[in-house]
Formats: structure tokens, C-alpha cells, sequence
DNA sequence: GCCGGGTGTATGGTCAGACCATATTTGGTC
DNA sequence: GACCAAATATGGTCTGACCATACACCCGGC
């Protein structure tokens, strides 16, 4: 409001205020959404409405959405109707994923720790997954069976990360299951590289039927163990 | 440059093209980063600059920079110089502290799918840490000691977030760490209640000392079981 | 009364051009 | 050489416009 042309104003607030617009813009808004008890489905108001009820401009409320955007909150959708503007969402995933693959491309992260963190993960999913009985057993089995069938290493990688998903959920937290996705579609490339270096995939379903076994059995030791030689097997150290 | 006033042309892609101009912006930058092996430190072209490379308008940088601020990748400074303008970095314990506190807001993820996460992260750091000789000793305890002499919650929690934080970096792995942070901050206002209705911090206290003997007895198992027990006090489920 | 199509309209997406605040660089002055 | 003022480059913001989209509404035909 005080940028532009006019601003007879001499200053807003001499003092403080060192926030930028569009910060303030997603204050309010995470204000707002907890002060409401907003919840995934909920709509905003529009831009417009927005840049006229916390007195900024367009391009403003704009930025403060891109950016819940990118945290995976909101979902913009054009035109009219109930579903259109700005909807809550809750994608972590995608969120996730994104910041994994553009700090590994900043290499400020190694391969090394990114596998390190998916055995930590699978490893407690497992024993998890052992003990509380195999809820993810079924899809599993087809993820196994339809990684056979893969003709195509980028088939089969779709068809592992089927399997190590299922796994994942099976422990039954959601922030666990969505940093594993992020993990493996952050590395998706390199693990088809990781299926063309071993030259056939006998072994990895080998170990893939070990770990179903020990999750049907309740083995939770047998489990982990079972994680962690496969993980070694596929990006060995 | 077919929007606004002008638009003599009919249109530029007929067929395809379903990609939003910021998100263009957004690829064509990772791209670059990519194939010109940048790395933290290095500067991106200014808006301007980029606006014209990529022949959109600076509002679509703009919204693709704040993208990547968001997730942590870059930095932007104002004025002139070698700092000044777009700056790559990598803070991804921002990005994901943003991310979970966000999440959390919108209730798709809950305290406990959090505090399980955070007592996998622990449990795994505590074991490591104790194996590979404490490198975070020192730091542990001078937590240790900043947590008696603290006068008030807020204190209190600060320290103890030093304290779980030394033991993640003991780990070695900064992803893992990066995570542990983003989960501490996410939940910093829920660790102050906790100590609140716990009343006294003694308990707390002697959980911390535990740990830290086990660590430095190089003792995994105790270390491990210390952290459980140290997360069943503060969260009980 | 019901249905189908045309029009209205609200929405996000984009563009262009301007001005502001900030911080360095540059050049002049003592 | 030291110091201060002007030039300049940068991100930050604002304004106002137009575009493409997709639902809402109304109106005529049946």
C-alpha cells in the first residue's frame, strides 16, 4: 500500500516491522487457519479478497501462496465453482521430495545419508510392521509378483518403491510413510542405475520374499535383518 | 509476453504446454544448477536478468524464487555487491520445520505420528552415538547443566532442544539431524506444555544423565532403552 | 416443468511498468 | 590517503490491466 506511486505517507512504522509482505501475508493466513481450525477441503479467501483484507497487494498474497504451495498446504485450482481458488490440501510428499532432490542437487546432502536414513526408517517399519501383524502382506506379495513381470528396470524400480511403500505404511505414521516416498522418488534415478549395475534382479527378490516371510511370520528380528542386507545388496557402502 | 496488453498473436503453443510460467522458471533454474555444477555459495542471475533469459515476466521468477526459498535452496539478499541477490544455500531444517508445523496445523498429522518419528530418529542416533564414541559428549553436557540453571520453561526447552540435537549430530548423518530439528521446532510450544505439566524437571533431568552414561559407557542397548524411556516420560501416549 | 445452450462472472495466471529501501561501488573532495 | 556524496544494482512492493478457465445463471424451446 505504500509502495508505488503515491505513498504520501511518511512511513507505516518508523520502527520494527522488519517483516516482508508476504510474510506477514503467511502469518496471517497460518494464523487464521489455526484460528478457524481450518482443515484439508477448507477454501481460502481469494487473492483479491485476501490482498484487500490484509492490505497488501496481489503480487503479495501470490508470493505468501506460492509458498504454502510449495510446502504442499494449499492446491490453487482456476475458475469457478466450490473447488476453485485456494483449497487446503496436505501433501507432504510432494513437498518433501522436492526439497530432498534440490538439496541433493546442491550436493549438500550425500547418497550416503539419504540411504543411511531409508535403513533407519525401513529397518523400523519392519519390526513394526512384524509385531503388529502384516496389514501390508497382500501388496507386498503383488508388488513382488509384478516386479517378475517387469520387462524394464524403470518398471521394476516402480514396482520396488510399490513394495518398500507398502512396508512403510504398514507402520501405520504417516510422516515416516511420507518421508520414505520423498526418499525414494528422490533417488528413483539412482536406483534404476542401482538395478542396470547388478545386471539381473534375482537377488533383490530374493531378499524382497525373505522380508515378506519374516513381516508374515511376526519375526521382527529376522525382519530387520532382512532390511538391512538387502539395502546393502542394493547401494552397497 | 502474450498476456497483458498486447497479444497479437493468437497464441503461442496451440497444443501441450500445460506447465504454469513459474514453473518453467522453476525447472529451467534446477537445470541450470545442475549442468553448471552450482553449489552453495554461487549466485543466481538477478530477477531481471532471468526474466529476460527466459523470456517471462519478472512476477514469474519472482514466484519461482520464492518457491525455491521455501524450500531452502536459495537466499535472497537485497542491495549490491557479491552477496547481494539470489545466493544458493541449503537450509533444509527451515523448509522442513515450516513443512511439519504446517501439517501439524491442518491436523493431517498428528503429535503422536510425530513423537514416534522422533523417538525412531533418537533411538538410531542414541545407538550410533554410542558405538562410534560420543563426539557430542561434551555438548550433551553442557545442555545438561544449562538445563538446571534454567529459570524458565522456555529456557528449559531450548537447552533440552541443544541437548536431543548434539545426540542427532552425533550421528554423523545430516539429513537425519535436519529431520530431528524440523521436529524439535515444529513442536518447540507442545515441549513447553509438556514440562509445564510435568511440574518438576528431575525426572527429565536424570533421563538426560542417563543417556549421556550410556553413550559415554559406549553402552547402544542402554542408550537406546534410555531414550525410550526419556520420550515415554515427556510424551506419554 | 424440464432440459440445453449461451452468457455472465469469479478465479487464478501472467504481464508490464513504476517506485521504494538497501547496500555496494564509484568518484570527487579535502 | 581518508572521507563523504552521488550513481547504481538489487530485491521488495504496488498498481492496473488482460487472458484462460470453469462454474453459475438465465432464457428459450420443448
Amino acid at each position: 500500500m505504500n509502495g508505488g506511486d503515491g505513498s504520501r505517507e511518511p512511513r507505516r512504522a518508523p520502527a520494527g516491522a522488519r517483516t516482508r509482505a508476504f510474510e506477514e501475508v503467511l502469518d496471517r493466513i497460518e494464523e487464521r487457519i489455526a484460528a478457524d481450525g481450518l482443515t484439508v477441503g477448507d477454501r481460502l479467501p481469494g487473492e483479491r479478497q485476501l490482498a484487500e483484507q490484509l492490505q497488501v497487494s496481489r503480487s503479495s498474497v501470490r508470493e505468501a501462496l506460492r509458498a504454502l504451495a510449495t510446502l504442499g498446504v494449499v492446491s490453487s485450482q482456476v475458475g469457478r465453482g466450490p473447488d476453485a481458488g485456494a483449497v487446503l490440501t496436505s501433501r507432504p510428499d510432494t513437498a518433501l521430495t522436492d526439497l530432498l532432490r534440490l538439496n541433493l542437487g546442491l550436493s549438500t546432502l550425500s547418497m550416503r545419508e539419504v540411504v543411511d536414513t531409508r535403513l533407519m526408517i525401513e529397518q523400523w517399519a519392519a519390526g513394526r510392521a512384524a509385531r503388529d501383524g502384516g496389514a501390508a502382506l497382500g501388496e507386498m506379495a503383488r508388488a513382488v509378483d509384478a516386479m517378475d513381470a517387469a520387462a524394464t528396470p524403470e518398471e521394476f524400480v516402480a514396482h520396488d518403491i510399490a513394495f518398500h511403500m507398502a512396508l512403510a505404511a504398514a507402520s501405520g505414521n504417516r510422516l515416516t510413510s511420507a518421508i520414505m516416498r520423498a526418499l525414494r522418488d528422490a533417488v528413483r534415478r539412482y536406483a534404476i542405475d542401482a538395478v542396470l549395475r547388478l545386471g539381473d534382479t534375482a537377488g533383490l527378490q530374493a531378499d524382497h520374499r525373505r522380508i515378506h516371510a519374516a513381516v508374515r511370520d511376526g519375526d521382527a528380528d529376522a525382519a530387520i535383518a532382512a532390511v538391512a542386507d538387502h539395502l546393502a545388496r542394493a547401494y552397497p557402502g
